[in-house]
DNA sequence: GGTGGCTGAGAAACCGCTTTCTACTCTCGG
DNA sequence: CCGAGAGTAGAAAGCGGTTTCTCAGCCACC
């Protein structure tokens, strides 16, 4: 079988074929595809013509080995089925397409060992990196920034490794949350707090630590980030006979909804429920929940922008740190038999 | 400066570095890199301790394009915030993760003019594809199979384009939500119609449609996949006095419960309200969704041993068609003012 | 002791594209 | 009329691996 023969079934289409077919070299017909200095419009016209008759598409593996980049960028999340990953993933692809990129996903399911080893590999296989909201720890990641580098961080701060941070403010939150409690007149809270690898769980039980000593009563319960763990620790909840809830995030207040609701208890009569986040179910749910709304599409929007710097050897903007608003809706109430209001 | 000496900070650390540190040719750091053939167990050792003393770590880029594989394939889904698509997501990426293989996303944001481009590209970068609910048409997906594979479809089937077909039996479903909802004594169904693209939308509004005239009536009404769309159609409902709704998904039911919510209507005491999916959500919202239950990470899996299969040259295992499974939470209960009961 | 088979490692080709380098042609100015 | 300079396209050297091919060395066997 002649194997010169354009068109032949098995063969794939290489830029040697195109080059063949239009006569001309491998040289030009690159520069024909980039559109590159100027060629003969005529030569151009015969390669482009090649081009199209073979269904020439370049091998985008061969081009990353020879320009020395990708065009893909990953990103790292504790928990694919969270959906403020998802939006911040979402926020992520959306501005990183308009750039030509593609993304590349890894969810460590809040595994640490399992997070270190995804995000060397998801970084070897891209041009950059999205932590978001990584749960190893300060001295491993310090430790790995030489090798993960272009990266950006969301959701966590690690000082002097020169990777950009995407922070929120939890502890404005926190006390944005708190306040409005403590108007509804609750005296006890209840903190389910989420994993404890997480820096933000970290923040946000500062925080509430952190507050004026009698304000009111803080119980805290472990939990973990998920729908199940909510669900799971609202019977804990009722016999350390909080008034309100204060969760690790929505996921979690939502589970603990769940959990009240089977239990015949009223939110807000009985129990008021507090999120994290402001995932998209939060405003439609019964009774809405009322959450710190963070701007999760704009965390990967700006992560995008940041990498994209360092891509380009820019500098990125400097690091933001967005303040939640506080999203009042109907899962908070007036505490059982208070008198207090604002 | 030296350009042999190894560790030089800027450049990198390639497969000749090694060998020459180790005083071996590049052929046989490869072979110990892959633990192939028989090395010298005193060379291997050379080689390995040179490999970790520079922090070697072979090029992904280049070992794909001598290999002709990337370990990379690609999934397509037309909304990456839709739970539904998530977890199917989470499914192939746990399922791809364990042979090794990583996972790049792509959303289409319902769009068939990007959903195109972006299968095409996202192939081109991968092994293979996971084309989730494809919203393109028959035609276009026919014309683009050999350019696609291999390639698996979920959600959707094209006999004769030699795609492995992951599906859901959506008109079981309808049966037994029309069935449960005929026995609570409901004569008038809103159908809130998902994507006129969406294949799986035809399937359930076809099955409506198939019922024996005169069991009930059957209002349709444009909606969309959304939320949004849920709760913007809610009122039409209303003005239609239909006593249940059977949305297109979970998230227009939610949507529309939502709604119904804001205007003091109650579910299911004036209209019954069912979904489609289970998305986690739909048991820990109040009321709890009725729901025709599909199993999602299943759907991922499969995905991947039928993409497997094809990547090994293997048959992959026949077609399956999953029967949704109902599961009747509290979104449903007796039509107002019915007497009929099972 | 010569030869055949076998093992193990290096040389070199190859994967498909980009880009520098080089050679050639053509134009224009002195 | 000749040489400099601009413009164009091909040759070839990468990019960083893998793999075939080749060959040297060793052992065993006749």
């Amino acid at each position: 079988m002649d194997t010169s023969r354009p068109g032949r079934p098995g063969a794939p289409v290489t830029i040697g074929r195109v080059a063949e077919a239009a006569g001309v070299s491998r040289a030009t017909v690159s520069r024909v595809m980039n559109g590159l200095a100027s060629v003969d419009p005529e030569l151009a016209g015969r390669v482009r013509e090649a081009a199209a008759r073979l269904g020439y598409e370049p091998s985008t593996v061969a081009r990353s080995l020879a320009l020395g980049r990708t065009g893909m960028v990953a990103i790292v999340v504790p928990d694919l089925e969270n959906p403020m990953f998802q939006r911040v993933l979402h926020g992520l692809t959306d501005a990183a397409g308009e750039r030509g990129h593609r993304l590349l996903v890894a969810g460590s399911n809040e595994d640490v060992r399992e997070e270190v080893v995804l995000a060397a590999e998801a970084r070897r296989r891209c041009d950059g990196l999205v932590l978001c909201a990584p749960r190893m720890g300060t001295g491993q990641l310090a430790g790995m920034a030489a090798k993960l580098a272009p990266f950006v961080l969301v959701n966590r701060e690690v000082p002097g490794i020169g990777a950009p941070s995407l922070l929120v403010d939890h502890a404005a939150g926190i006390r944005d949350i708190v306040a409005h409690l403590l108007a509804l007149g609750h005296q006890r809270l209840a903190y389910l707090a989420g994993p404890p690898t997480s820096a933000s769980n970290r923040d946000r039980l500062d925080a509430l630590r952190g507050y004026p000593a009698g304000r009111f009563e803080l119980v805290e319960l472990e939990c973990g980030a998920t729908f199940a763990d909510g669900h799971a620790v609202a019977d804990q909840v009722l016999r350390e006979r909080a008034t309100a809830i204060v969760a690790y995030n929505d996921l979690v207040a939502f589970g603990a909804l769940g959990r009240l609701h089977e239990l015949g208890v009223e939110v807000p009569g009985q129990v008021s429920v507090v999120g994290f986040d402001d995932i998209p179910f939060a405003r439609y749910t019964t009774p809405p929940l009322t959450t710190a709304s963070v701007p999760q599409v704009e965390l990967g929007h700006q992560a995008w922008h940041r990498l994209w710097a360092l891509l380009e050897r820019r500098t990125p903007e400097p690091d933001v740190r967005f303040t939640p608003r506080l999203e009042v809706r109907g899962s908070t109430g007036p505490a059982p038999g208070a008198l207090r209001y604002m």
